[in-house]
RNA sequence: GUGAGCGUAGCUCAGCUGGUAGAGCAUCGGUCUGUGGCACCGAGGGUCGUGGGUUCAAAUCCCAUCGCUCACCCCA
């Protein structure tokens, strides 16, 4: 008897079915399409790190990285088998030895400590029996053998450390990449936030910092935004600075909440010693008037930071794109510096950030590489769709082109021939199995939203000329092979499929 | 991690204060054996999330558990 239990996708994850993949497909498409005409390539990372990378760029007292991550070890040895007999329990504790020795278990505390529990519960095994063995399995898998991998929680660590493994700063001009993929955060799931989400991204990375690089990004999400019909978006951008101001930003930023400290709720006073930015942040009401009166970082940028950020604004006028400054824009990961943005959608309930961006200049310093700026933005798939799917911009997706209704046994080959050569043109084409008796076969090629049905009997096979039916409005003519590839090639062209 | 709401057919849901399951849509078939959408008729499909309790009797009341959803924290 099968286990009559379920499998169900696992919490935070879903399946993604048509027809919604045919939108999902069409947005992806599009955006790696107006990535391309900026000139960004296409970068395809590894969905797991080494959890390092993860912790030092994002920051390890981020939630992200202390409690939101997917990390598990990567055990390649050791991984045994339940010992049938002493003799083999004495061979694994060789094995272990020999191991510990030639320093293939990490030398850890805990592994030293485990290693030599091992040890001592083989050779209890002969006076306790069972409990020491079984005690010695417990160490055995208690060894921490292999690295600490980690699913990627976001992209932007990866494409700096494959720029760096790749020497890519010795290529010419910045280099311009762009994802697509998907992320892993292991959080509460609610509307518009998965733990499988996915992202397309773009980093730009070189030894630039000009503030047209920022613009140029900005314009190519608006544009991007608008081709694909993204109702009700807006651009936030704000500056917050670089390792110079922003800290002392901070601290001033600091001792006033101090001074309102009684005026504010409990999360945002426990924020002024974890994270001052992140009051900025919220939306509680009662908070709103004393946040208001708060210093704004744009007062406290030092000359460089303030005059990039006077450029970008400049550029972006200059390039006709419509932004809000929004000086209460901060972003809670560690690398970035100086440009902040964050686009925001409809219908995305309480999570309504679409994209989020900004420059991070340290962070390929910080993980090793030449000193680098860089700076890029991550759009939330799953958010884009939803938005999509709310909004009322739907777009009109090509679906099944023609539906082959045949009857007879010397009209199949016929069929199957003209199938073949309809979908070498390009057109969706589905062709019953089995004899389908017209009647139904008109009916499924409805169902299935086809634009025609062809109609292949004894009569067409035997004059050469088969009848297409035009299902939105039943129209047909009678066309032989060469008339009706021609007809519907063109058909194609027209309706953009 | 915290809080709230909800779990009845593939989907959307009804089933009042307990009397052992129903509708619409969808699917399949028929009316209609070379022509779809409409209409009519019919069929299949549910151990009422799961386990326990109260009761003569539980989808309904109670407890537990699992799951889903939304919000908070945090963040894209």
């Amino acid at each position: 008897m099968t286990e009559k239990r379920q499998f169900r996708a696992i919490k935070g994850t879903r399946d993604i079915l048509p027809p919604d993949s045919a939108l999902w497909n069409w947005f992806e498409r599009t955006a790696r399409e107006v990535f391309e005409t900026y000139g960004f390539r296409d970068i395809r990372l590894p969905v797991f790190e080494e959890t390092a990378l993860f912790a030092r760029s994002i920051g390890a007292d981020t939630d992200v990285v202390s409690k939101e991550m997917y990390t598990f070890e990567d055990r390649e040895q050791f991984r045994v088998a339940h010992p049938l007999s002493v003799v083999d329990v004495i061979l694994i504790d060789e094995a272990v030895a020999e191991a510990w020795q030639h320093g293939r278990i990490p030398r850890t505390p805990a592994n030293e400590a485990e290693v030599l529990r091992l040890h001592e519960a083989c050779r209890n095994i002969e006076r306790e029996g069972i409990p020491a063995v079984l005690r010695f399995l417990d160490s055995v898998r208690n060894l921490a053998l292999g690295d600490s991998l980690t699913l990627r929680p976001e992209a932007t660590a990866s494409v700096a450390r494959a720029y760096i493994e790749h020497g890519m700063h010795t290529l010419p001009g910045n280099v311009k990449l762009y994802y697509v993929g998907p992320m892993f955060r292991r959080e509460r799931p609610q509307k518009g936030r998965y733990r499988q989400f996915y992202q397309v991204g773009a980093e730009v990375l070189g030894q630039s910092d000009a503030p047209g690089i920022d613009a140029e990004i900005l314009e190519m999400l608006v544009v991007l935004f608008d081709r694909v019909g993204l109702a009700k978006t807006t651009l936030f951008v704000n500056s917050i600075g670089c390792r110079e101001c922003r800290p002392k930003y901070v601290e001033l930023l600091r001792q006033e909440l101090l001074k309102v400290k009684d005026h504010l709720g409990t999360d945002s006073q426990r924020r002024i010693e974890t994270n001052p930015l992140r009051v900025l942040d919220s939306k509680l009401p009662e908070e709103q008037p004393v946040i208001e009166k708060l210093p704004r970082i744009a007062d406290h940028l030092c000359g460089a930071c303030r005059q990039h950020f006077a450029e970008l604004k400049d550029e972006l006028e200059l390039r006709g794109i419509a932004y809000q400054e929004n000086w209460r824009l901060v972003r809670g990961l560690d690398y970035y510096t100086r440009t902040t943005f964050e686009v925001t959608a409809e219908g995305l309930g309480s999570q309504n950030a679409v994209c989020g961006g900004g420059r991070y200049d340290g962070l390929v310093e910080l993980l090793g590489g030449p000193p680098t700026k860089g700076i890029g933005f991550a759009i939330g798939t799953d958010r884009a769709i939803l938005s999509l799917q709310e909004g009322p911009n739907q777009p009109k997706l090509p679906g099944l082109a023609v539906f082959i209704a045949w009857m007879g046994t010397k009209a199949y080959p016929t069929a199957v021939a003209i199938a073949r050569k309809l979908r070498a043109c390009g057109l969706a084409v589905e062709i019953p199995p089995e004899e389908t008796k017209f009647k139904k076969a008109l009916g499924l090629a409805d169902k299935l939203g086809a634009r025609y049905a062809l109609i292949i009997g004894e009569d067409e096979v035997a004059s050469g000329t088969y009848t297409l039916k035009r299902l939105a409005d039943a129209e047909q003519k009678k066309l032989n092979e060469s008339d009706l590839l021609e007809y519907l090639e063109s058909e194609r062209r027209g309706s953009g499929a």
